[in-house]
RNA sequence: GGCGCUAUCGUCUAGGGGACUAGGACGGGGCCCUCUCAAGGCCCAAACACGGGUUCGAAUCCCGUUAGCGCUACCA
């Protein structure tokens, strides 16, 4: 593709009707990523023209959202709501340029002819019976206070643009009709607002879901009756959920928010989003936002719909668990750990070196920060609780785990160093004089230290846990073998 | 219905006329490693929607068919 001949302009303009949704989310980053990537600049629009659908708290969602993924913009968040009256310029310009007219076709008649073309299995297009009224008789209607709305003339012709993702998109004009551009009460309809606002802020590439397709024809034909410059556009396809169908609530999570719950990275997040729909070539799958940045060409944009799979996502913020550097990890894991009652900041801050250590030990294991919580307690909490399953199937004999929790206590009560290699000799060497597999001694042995029977190495359980700590477990399972059935 | 968009393994995708016995990844199955679970390594099953062209040669270009999706408001 051909770089852009000048800094482009790009805008996100979701409506705050709801929460931050993973399209719009990966439409955000899209747009984000080919403004990093030629160095341009990513505005943010709120479209609020829906008063009645519009809320605060989704404006809200919408920030927090970007901010969690890192997705920032640049300058003052614009708000559709505060340029009415440069819509209503905008639409004036266009009374007074004769490519717009007045209609007093109230919205029931329209919506009884409209039935009516549908009964006669005819397909229903504004018949511009008010186009062309004779002017005494507008302004005699008009002077009575009769409503009216402002509709476009489509002029004749067909439309064409060169679409970044889906090359040229032509459709005839015959095929539009006069669409309404102001409502009766004088308030913008959503084309008119988004052009008059896209030309305002200087857009220079518009970039936004496929769904918008069948707008573009319009907001084109709006820019040449305002004179102005066209913007490049590019339509990115709908993400849908695993029944092939547009993804909504009955899939499962679907706003930003919950991913960030579950405890994902933003990183993968984006990664992940990234990949639904945009493929940087070749093999490239797991990557950090700078790396998309420098990789990102609208070249890669797919056409076909990708379907949502949260399996991939899963596996790919595993990934990135195991990837980024521990230093940026610990600032997002240590708070979950704290929420989760595990331990305190103070604590942390205590014995940071220690804490590092066990993040990386933990993090290889994990898909999410949920699992290293899930993980974390027993190397936290004082009292552990025992998984039933766990001692059932590692705590069978009483007798003779009774022994071998004695014997290996013994043993490590005099292991001369609490070090990997110094643990290991001494419990390998009891194995052997007691003629037994280590795994015999091992299995029981982390249960009593962690209650479950999957952890990181047994070693490494040990030098976490402490020489302490771990014979004061061994010892309170001695009691609790028995007792536990 | 009309208009538009789309079509490679179950899923995300690579592929820009010969390099295709169609590659990678997720998921699934198996093996290795191994103190458990992960991670990692190796292997297996799995796709060019269909029909016509164009061409010496089509996954790749063109046209149809089919299917899916989107739009079709005084919503955005």
């Amino acid at each position: 593709m051909t770089e852009p001949t000048r800094r482009p302009r790009l805008r996100f303009a979701p409506s705050p009707t709801g929460y931050l949704h993973v399209g719009g989310a990966r439409t955000a980053l899209f747009n984000w990523l080919y403004a990093k990537r030629y160095n341009g600049d990513l505005l943010l629009r709120i479209e609020d023209t829906d008063k009645a659908r519009s809320t605060d708290e989704s404006t809200r969602a919408i920030f927090d959202g970007m901010e969690w993924l890192g997705l920032l913009w640049d300058e003052e968040v614009v708000y559709q709501g505060a340029n009415l009256e440069r819509h209503q310029r905008d639409v004036q310009t266009m009374l007074d340029g004769g490519t717009a007219y007045r209609c007093f076709c109230t919205a029931e008649e329209l919506d009884q002819r409209r039935k009516d073309a549908e009964s006669r299995k005819e397909s229903f297009k504004y018949d511009r019976r008010c186009d062309r009224l004779p002017e005494e008789e507008i302004e005699t209607r008009v002077a009575a206070g009769e409503p009216f709305v402002i509709r476009f003339r489509i002029p004749e012709g067909s439309t064409e643009w060169n679409d970044l993702v889906h090359e040229s998109i032509t459709f005839p004009n015959k095929d539009l009709e006069d669409f309404v551009i102001l409502r009766s009460n004088g308030t913008p309809i959503y084309n008119l607002a988004v052009v008059s606002d896209d030309i305002a802020m200087d857009i220079t590439v518009v970039m936004r879901g496929d769904d918008h397709i069948s707008n573009t024809p319009k907001q084109i034909l709006l820019y040449r009756a305002l004179g102005k410059e066209l913007p490049v556009f590019a339509h990115l396809p709908m993400i849908h959920g695993m029944d092939g169908k547009k993804l909504s609530k009955r899939h499962g999570a679907t706003a930003v928010g919950d991913y960030q719950h579950l405890g994902l990275l933003p990183g993968a997040m984006l990664n992940f989003l990234a990949l639904l729909g945009w493929s940087p070539g070749g093999d490239r799958e797991v990557m950090t936002l700078d790396e998309m940045v420098s990789l990102f060409s609208p070249d890669g944009l797919q056409r076909k719909a990708a379907i949502f799979d949260p399996k991939k996502l899963e596996w790919m913020n595993g990934q990135h668990l195991s990837l980024i550097p521990l230093a940026d990890l610990e600032p997002i894991v240590t708070p979950a750990l704290v929420a989760a009652g595990l331990t305190t900041e103070a604590d942390i801050a205590s014995r940071r070196d220690w804490y590092m250590s066990l993040l990386d030990l933990l993090r290889v294991r994990a898909r999410t920060i949920d699992d290293i919580v899930r993980q974390a307690g027993p190397y936290f909490l004082d009292t552990i609780e025992y998984d039933p399953e766990a001692t059932a199937k590692s705590w069978k004999d009483v007798e003779v785990t009774r022994d071998i929790l004695v014997a290996t206590a013994e043993s490590l009560e005099s292991s001369p160093e609490w070090t990997l290699e110094g643990l290991e000799s001494s419990l390998r060497t009891l194995a052997e004089t007691r003629g037994i597999a280590a795994g015999k001694i091992f299995q029981p042995l982390r249960v009593a230290l962690t209650g479950l029977s999957v952890s990181p190495g047994i070693f490494e359980v040990l030098v976490m846990q402490g020489r302490e700590l771990s014979l004061r477990r061994i010892r309170a399972a001695v009691e609790t073998v028995g007792n536990s059935e």
